[in-house]
DNA sequence: CGTACTAGTCTTTTT
DNA sequence: GACTAGTACG
């Protein structure tokens, strides 16, 4: 069972009892460790499945575990808690959570909802958003709730600071609403949790009976709330084994602490400490100068990467003029690569710092019509059309929710208003009611006049989808209620450029609701809510379709590819210049250990670019080099310049021209110089439309396309991935893929888009 | 009450 | 440059 695991690995695997820490270097087989431990405690220690939990931080970490235990051990192994933090909170919460105050069916907000909420209580409190930023709030709640302090103990602790006062009592007025909604954010699930244990330490102590063994991945990750819930789980037994590499800690601006694993070994006095050096992944030449450029940050645990692999190519450095080219070409060297056979689309990726700046390259992606998925951005799930939807189900289910039924109050329009709205919260805040028992007395609600009448029959139509959900099921119902409120043809006739892709979305999201359906045949509601709160975008992402991936570096984390662009390297884009005017070290070396996660995702080729000009926020930065280029030795890179010719005092001359253009103004642009080499956006979109036939709206998507003909015809028998067998009714060409209607002999007729549903002819 | 236009903000990263 | 909240007007 252990064949094929190195000296270190194989100690780590066969370590049994007491506290144990796994420095793991990049791309040392961290994961194959845990999965192998758990086997061997299982297998031989005859330890019972039951008693083990792995806790991890996002859902796919969560599932390639599940994965992988699932398939080495055999019996039992369902009952391994395998889970990411929040989702271990949760069914702790939903449980007991009824011990401390709360409703065990309380509901889950995200970023989107404590924004909402944060503005309800800056009405309330007469707070002027131009003096202080919601977000400022709601990232200082955030906070203190990561160290573990509810609103009272915020208070007590600020209670002398003047200038906190605002922020203690939004604090308190924010918590109250949320209460009063049964809504929890994503902060008080793990701080819950902790202070159930705490106040009912019969509720920990059965817990604690039952985790004999604890195993924490990306510990280098955890903050103080998720510390103090694992040190209470493993207080009994001290079976803590946690995973983790300080030098890719970049999760400080959500309350990670890096002292959680630089100190694991004081606050556990006779853990035994093990380091993974050897890398599996990488060539030795990316290593070098992943250690180069860590090298450059202090109190860290001293390591070194290296491999057993002896091939060897340089790492590949462009300077390009511009923003759009770098994407250009780079997305000319992807198809070069794939045209030569050297890699597919599915081996590369493409890193950059934020967000917006998958922009660039997504136009070019569509200019050259090559498949590419952007992870992260948007979450489906936090897309407006599907918020409405799931409002209304949230209503249905448990209609304590004021955010969610003020939300679909008027949506589709029904002619209730804001002022009408306004009315029906002050009526329910008098009469301590919630804003959904508020609608159904409107006719007691004298101020309201006609509008009564239509709050009415909103309040009377959620009470009817009530009853219908039994028999219905949610998808029926969730037809019923599109069908019902006209809300697909609103979007249809509002004519905007978008509504195709809207209604698409929403296609999906049926689909998704049918899984969960076929998966679950005792369908739960609530349940079924709770799953879609806690998923984010990068789970869902299935790598069966070849197509090169666009992503964050903290998105990239824990993931590997055989081709790696890094680019935007730019100072002020990376390192971001939020870190260069903070001017403090510590958070300069967080910047730098994101830089060294980017580098290390390679695993054969690494090409590194940066751009002399970038267009951010409208407006032309000219920056020099990323520092974090310079720190890579010289003789591991390689300048092939298609364009440009790069001078060498660009990367290395600490006085080079740019730099110190830089230090004097940094963001201003230079009126003239390269704007006539720029088409503006739109302009250049149209004509990749003009050329490629691709259509503007695909530009959200990346592959589903329009193939040619489809493979089946009317008559023909098909095969669903997940519906099965099935006969073909009727397909219809819309502009961007056929919509074929399909008779299956389990579930049913199904309309459903071709490029989609992946129809096999059987 | 709903629509159309304007002004201001945003951008560091996310479970 | 893009999105959002706020305002004026029908």
């Amino acid at each position: 069972m252990l064949e094929g695991l190195n000296d270190k690995q194989y100690e780590a695997a066969t370590h049994v009892d007491g506290p144990l820490l796994i420095i793991a270097g990049a791309g040392s087989g961290k994961t194959r460790v845990l999965t192998q431990r758990i086997a061997y405690l299982i297998e031989e220690q005859e330890i019972n499945p039951y008693n083990i939990m792995a806790i991890t931080f996002t859902n796919k970490a969560a599932g390639e575990m599940r994965e992988r235990v699932d398939s080495i051990v055999g019996f039992g192994a369902e009952s391994i808690w395998v889970m990411t933090f929040h989702a271990t909170c949760v069914r702790i919460l939903r449980r007991y959570i009824d011990h401390i105050g709360y409703d065990n069916s309380f509901t889950i907000y995200d970023t989107d909802d404590m924004k909402s909420v944060m503005k309800g209580v800056f009405k309330k409190l007469q707070y002027d958003p131009k003096q202080i930023k919601e977000s400022t709030i709601l990232k200082e709640i955030s906070n203190a709730k990561n160290e573990l302090l509810g609103s009272n103990e915020f208070a007590a602790e600020n209670a002398a600071d003047f200038g906190k006062r605002k922020v203690v009592t939004a604090y308190q007025e924010y918590q109250e609403t949320l209460r009063k909604n049964n809504a929890l954010d994503f902060d008080d699930l793990i701080r819950l949790t902790v202070y159930l244990f705490k106040a009912c330490p019969e509720i920990l102590e059965s817990y604690q009976k039952r985790f004999r063994y604890i195993m924490v991945d990306e510990y280098q990750d955890t903050n103080t709330a998720q510390f103090e819930l694992i040190r209470l789980l493993a207080a009994k037994h001290e079976n803590l084994c946690v995973v983790g590499d300080d030098d890719q800690s970049i999760y400080k601006f959500r309350g990670a602490n890096i002292m959680n694993i630089l100190n694991f070994e004081k606050v556990y006095h006779d853990a035994k400490v093990i380091k993974l050096e050897q890398n599996y992944r990488s060539t030795q030449c990316i290593l070098d100068a992943a250690n180069a450029v860590i090298a450059n940050n202090t109190g860290r645990k001293q390591k070194a990467l290296w491999t057993a692999r002896t091939d060897n190519e340089p790492i590949h450095f462009h300077l390009y003029e511009n923003g759009r080219e770098e994407a250009a070409e780079i997305v000319d060297d992807i198809c070069r690569r794939k045209r030569h056979g050297e890699s597919d689309f599915s081996d590369c990726a493409i890193l950059y710092r934020t967000n917006a700046q998958s922009r660039e390259f997504e136009e070019a992606f569509v200019r050259e019509n090559v498949p590419y998925h952007i992870v992260g951005g948007i979450n489906f799930y936090a897309r407006k059309e599907i918020k409405d939807l799931l409002a209304y189900l949230k209503t249905v289910d448990n209609a304590q929710d004021d955010l969610c039924v003020r939300r679909i109050i008027n949506v589709p329009k029904r002619g209730i208003g804001a002022t009408t709205i306004t009315k029906l919260q002050d009526y329910a805040d008098n009469m301590d009611l919630s804003f959904f028992e508020a609608c159904n007395q409107a006719k007691n609600i004298p101020t309201l006049g006609k509008a009564a009448d239509k709050v009415e029959s909103f309040a009377l139509m959620i009470r009817r989808y009530r009853t219908e959900l039994s028999n219905k099921g949610i998808l029926g119902l969730m037809s019923e209620i599109i069908e019902n409120t006209g809300y697909v043809a609103e979007i249809k006739a509002s004519g905007e450029e978008d509504a195709e892709d809207r209604i698409e979305n929403i296609d999906e999201f049926l689909s998704k609701i049918q899984i969960y359906e076929e998966e679950h045949p005792e369908f739960n509601l609530s349940e079924f809510l709770e799953e879609v709160a806690l998923v984010s975008d990068i789970d869902n992402m299935d790598s069966e379709v070849s197509r090169v991936l666009l992503m964050t570096i903290h998105s990239a984390k824990g993931l590997e590819f055989s081709r790696v662009y890094l680019s935007g390297m730019e100072d002020g884009v990376f390192p971001s210049y939020m870190t260069i005017n903070s001017g403090k070290n510590e958070d300069m070396e967080e910047e730098r250990r994101l830089a060294y996660v980017a580098i290390t995702r390679a695993k054969d080729c690494l090409n590194i670019s940066a751009s002399r000009s970038r267009m951010v926020r409208g407006e032309t930065q000219y920056n020099p080099v990323s520092r974090f280029v310079k720190e890579i030795p010289k003789e591991f890179l390689e300048g092939e310049l298609p364009k440009t010719r790069i001078r060498e005092d660009e990367i290395y001359n600490d006085n080079s021209r740019a730099r110190s253009f830089f230090r004097e103004n940094p963001y201003t642009s230079q009126p003239g110089e390269q704007r006539d080499n720029f088409i503006p956006r739109k302009v250049s979109v149209k004509t990749a439309e003009q050329n490629n036939a691709v259509s503007f709206a695909q530009m959200k998507k990346g592959v589903p396309q329009k193939s040619g003909a489809l493979e089946y015809s009317v008559g023909d028998r098909v095969r669903h991935v997940k519906f099965g067998d099935g006969t073909v009714r009727s397909i219809e060409e819309t502009p961007r893929d056929y919509q074929v209607s399909v008779a299956f002999d389990t579930v049913g007729n199904k309309i459903m888009y071709a490029a989609f549903a992946k129809l096999m002819k059987i």
